[in-house]
DNA sequence: GTCTATATTAGGATAGAC
DNA sequence: GTCTATCCTAATATAGAC
């Protein structure tokens, strides 16, 4: 949806010479994992088809191993998007701000912000990524490195000698991703809201 | 596997008139449940298919036929066993206490335990049920109910004024389910462990 | 870059013998 | 209650024309 709008890319180094790497099919390309993001999201790698996914993009089946050579391909290529998404909204976010726990929030927003508003790619990163996936142990290690962020923003605060800080992220990122299931766009709540929310009901004693 | 153990009904007024109710063909047909379980929760709905579940079980896949008349009513027959268990389970750990403090810490790791160690049921209730089942609905409103049992919980808490409830429930409830998708058995932490952390990060000021 | 056509495999489900 | 045999559908993937 509208998470097609944040596709450029904006890598820290971004020189002229190669965009050809996530870009290495053009638009159609580009197309096709908007599609097939929303496809694994809604209905699971398993549940998704290529011709389902072909017939929204416009096309035959067939034509869709121009741009991708296996299902199993796809999924990694919307896996990595979706990384690379949440991974630059969270630098944006951060950018300039130096408080801890001003860090912390920042982050849990553009976290929140990509899960429940941002689109069908970071909703697809954060599944369980299917057992017998050949690129599986990469994409976990993806996450993994991703959600090492968090570590770091939380190892940075000035906390009490007793809390323990793994909890305390395990905790923190628990609730900020089950907020998926019960999110509704119409609701009165927001992301912003509910990270407030939740740093809230930490920091003071019930 | 453990779950398989914990099968026998025990309900509250478990008389002798009608143990039929979840045992309606007997032994084999709670083997299907145990051995569909395992399959919806490793491989999700759409990817498990009747012939794995009944060459599991050892029968041929025609034969699983005669015990459930469709893939939708096998996976709502799962579905509705694990909430009965889990609903169970909190039951239980409730049983008798009536420090509201005590009661929530209680059914948390009542939850926690049975969604971690508990076996498949559980987990295949948490997931998100497919768009596409027949009774769908039904099945939603299953967990709603017992999710409901913790709004109750957090009610009876004395708590400031200025907490959000519904905030604190579902950060709480957020974080207990979320931690399906890292706990390790082999691991030092325990479903006791974990919900006694989080309560207490909640409790103390950070 | 897309289509047509098709190979191949697997899935849910059924009928009837045993 | 299970098996055999099978129908029908849909899936991934490929080859080659355009």
């Amino acid at each position: 949806m509208a998470a097609a709008t944040k596709t450029a890319a904006r890598k820290t180094s971004a020189a002229a010479p190669a965009p050809r790497a996530v870009n290495k099919h053009g638009a159609r390309r580009r197309q096709i994992l908007e599609v097939a993001a929303a496809r694994f999201r809604s209905h699971g790698y398993g549940a998704a088809s290529m011709r389902d996914i072909a017939g929204e993009v416009g096309i035959l089946a067939g034509s869709l191993y121009h741009h991708f050579p296996s299902k199993d391909d796809l999924f990694t290529a919307v896996h990595e998007e979706g990384i690379r998404r949440i991974d630059e909204a969270v630098d944006t976010a951060l950018d300039g701000r130096t408080d801890p726990w001003a860090r912390l929030e920042a982050a849990m927003v553009a976290h929140l912000d990509y899960l429940l508003e941002g689109g069908d790619f970071a909703v697809v990163v954060l599944r369980a990524v299917p057992a017998d996936l050949g690129s599986r142990q990469r994409l976990v290690a993806l996450r993994d490195a991703y959600e090492a962020r968090f570590r770091e923003l939380i190892e940075d605060l000035p906390l009490p000698a007793t809390v323990g800080r793994d909890s305390l992220r395990l905790m923190l990122l628990g609730a900020l991703n089950w907020s998926q299931t019960w999110y509704r766009r119409d609701g009165d709540t927001t992301p912003e809201g509910i990270a407030r929310d939740f740093l809230a009901l930490l920091r003071a004693p019930l």
